[in-house]
DNA sequence: CTGAAAGCGCTTACAG
DNA sequence: CTGAAAGCGCTTACAG
């Protein structure tokens, strides 16, 4: 057996190949990558220098069975192709990243029991899980999460800790400015069945309709999915409503209802007025721009790791709310 | 100590936790998930119960470390937020969840060291690396991913599998349909430099110009950043360009012309006509619809995924080439 | 088909 | 500050 060896062993690199270049003992050059302060300065260097050398690279998935954790985050997304993940999921990643963890992530592509059993396989994978996938049945949830720490995102579920957007103030700030703009009958474009945050809107929608001084009727069409289709499809019916102003559930949805409303030669703002959700992408490249309630999703992700190490230390965060902000762009005019 | 157990024990489970409740030997259970044809039918029903009753899920990093496979597939991609990415990431969540394997995902945030060094780091934990990341300099891409099975997607490097989307076909036919249509002077918004896709793209459509037979003056303005800011930012000169069609680096791009564009008081496709390439959400939601050039997501995915296996399977495959089609839609027009 | 045993690459309590 | 040793939860060659 003729072993190549250029210059260093050319075997791979743990801390047992370092230890034997330097002739110390394995867990002093474990600690000095997991407890740096506890090994002497100048050891210290000469493990990192030869860890250099060799190339290594900590094996995590053998530290996450010798600690019991691994130093992954599940991340579950309804769907990574609805412009409001992305996002999302980059503040997440970042945050993650900023601790050191790394994020597996998950489409759950519309929940169902197959994303259900994903979870399930992944809650066993990572130290905790943070949760963006309203469709999923709060039983399945509960079910497939087991003991694993977890973190909701845009949902509220009992005991389980969560960070959500409170839009409701800002929604109030929108409707108040399609009043001053002088509409008065303002259709509300609910959001999917079942959805929490579909629930939380239109009940802040109804809340402002209901308490507003002004006579304002709020005409309702909905539940519908919270797609660019569903919100082509919705815009004959809402061309017909008589509502001179549209507030939609989101984004994607708004500019489905822009399109399809075009397509029945009706004109964004001229014609009708609409206000969406979230601020995702689409809203900002649609012409004119979307007028809009905006979402923190830096903090959201940033928030939602660091529920989730505070759950993972023991801790029993409640629910952290964060808030929207009105925008007024291009979509909102005047009766 | 007060251990408290209710029907089954309440300690983690594990093969051992198994094998002692059914008074076999941990290898038998073990081999009952890994390699299940090797053990008695009865013997294997049992363990299932069991592992089931128990709760049990399979520690994969543990199985990692025994196998030296980690079942882990790491996703680079330049951009979660830029349109491409997350239909790719969809298809490779999907190709890998088939063949039993989790996603990493890392977001390269337009590369730089810092990519570079989270690209090191990741791959060392996983199988493979599967890199969506056309800006991520050529030896820092090298260097670190090492002798870690590589395939890229959507750019060619010496010695690293790929697969990619050869589009000159479908550019070729988008020019000819341009031509068909009237337009004589038509501009190429070339994509970022540095980007093998834009270099690819542009030389696919300076040779078609070259080689038709209409009297086709092509004009360039670029390289640009494929953003929609970028396109929009761009429609300035493109619109005193003289130029009555645009050839876009992409989608993203393309939309941002088109949104500058009515900036400057011009319409799409009355007064230019405009094609974008890739086929992203932002194209289906443009009004009118944007005439592109499609790419095949879901087949990326899926061969990208595939090719990895063949890499870590020992094999040396080269670079696959899918095609692209041209999709004529509202954004091109008589001049 | 099954079991005992060694090993994967780390960490960490314990003893110095 | 350092080392020897046990252990994390699996897999697998080897022997039966």
């Amino acid at each position: 057996m003729n072993r190549r060896r250029t210059g260093g062993a050319r075997v791979k690199a743990t801390i047992y190949s370092i230890a034997r270049e330097l002739d110390i003992s394995a867990s002093t050059v474990s600690r000095a990558f997991s407890r740096p302060d506890m090994v002497n300065t100048k050891v210290r260097e000469r493990i990192l220098a030869t860890a250099a050398a060799q190339g290594y690279e900590l094996n995590r998935a053998a530290r996450g069975l010798a600690t019991g954790r691994t130093g992954l985050i599940g991340l579950v997304v309804l769907d990574i192709t609805n412009p409001f993940f992305p996002p999302l999921v980059r503040a997440v990643e970042r945050a993650a990243s900023a601790s050191d963890a790394s994020v597996m992530l998950l489409d759950a592509e519309s929940g169902g029991q197959k994303a259900a059993d994903q979870l399930k396989r992944l809650s066993a994978q990572v130290d905790g899980l943070i949760v963006a996938s309203p469709r999923l049945a709060t039983k399945d949830l509960q079910a497939a999460v087991g003991s694993t720490p977890t973190v909701l995102v845009n949902r509220a579920v009992r005991g389980i800790p969560s960070v959500t957007c409170d839009n409701s103030a800002a929604l109030r700030e929108a409707g108040d400015h399609l009043v001053e703009l002088g509409h008065r009958r303002i259709l509300l474009l609910r959001g999917p069945a079942g959805s929490w945050a579909a629930s939380q809107r239109t009940n802040a929608v109804r809340s402002w309709a209901q308490q507003t001084s002004a006579d304002v009727e709020l005409v309702e069409l909905g539940p519908v999915e919270a797609t660019y289709e569903a919100g082509w499809h919705a815009a004959e019916a809402i061309a017909s409503s008589g509502a001179t102003a549209i507030m939609a559930f989101d984004d994607y949805l708004a500019c489905g209802v822009v399109g399809g409303l075009d397509e029945q030669g009706l004109s964004v703002p001229n014609d009708r007025s609409i206000i969406g959700c979230d601020d995702v992408l689409l809203a900002r490249t649609l012409t004119p721009q979307l007028s809009t309630v905006t979402a923190p999703f830096e903090e959201l992700g940033t928030r939602a790791v660091t529920l989730l190490s505070e759950v993972s230390a023991g801790g029993a965060p409640g629910n952290q709310k964060l808030s929207g902000e009105y925008a007024a762009r291009g979509t909102t005019g005047r009766v």
